[in-house]
DNA sequence: ATCTTGACCTAAT
DNA sequence: CATTAGGCCAAGA
């Protein structure tokens, strides 16, 4: 078995993540036993585009805001992609936010 | 090994 | 509200 980057981890839990629910780069780190390492998370999201299945409007920070769709095609694809998942999105918030909430752990 | 960057978090100014 | 600063971790050059 190859090595497993952390990049490949995070893309694997992302991938994992459930049609219409969203996790937090907080909880994915934590996932992979690096709690304080949401950067980093954010940081493999950013080279994500190697893989473009990975569902990265799914992923926001501990607060539920898009801070990461500036990196998208466009500042509405991602609400706009949420939207289509049954998810609300206000003033770059998912709203109900913990209602979408999925850990990856769980 | 050293330096830089990054889609974070929190606090302070 | 905008910017800075410190802390955290991983990868690329």
């Amino acid at each position: 078995m190859k090595k497993t980057s952390f990049f490949q981890k995070v893309y694997k839990v992302v991938k994992k993540i459930p049609h219409g629910k969203v996790t937090t780069y907080g909880a994915i780190a934590k996932y992979l036993a690096t709690p304080s390492s949401s950067r980093t998370v954010g940081w493999a999201m950013n080279a994500c585009h190697n893989d473009k299945s990975i569902p990265a409007h799914r992923v926001v920070n501990r607060n539920g805001v898009l801070t990461g769709k500036n990196h998208f095609l466009g500042i509405n694809l991602m609400e706009q992609l949420l939207n289509s998942e049954g998810i609300d999105v206000k003033d770059d918030k998912i709203v109900n936010f913990k209602n979408h909430f999925w850990d990856p752990n769980t």
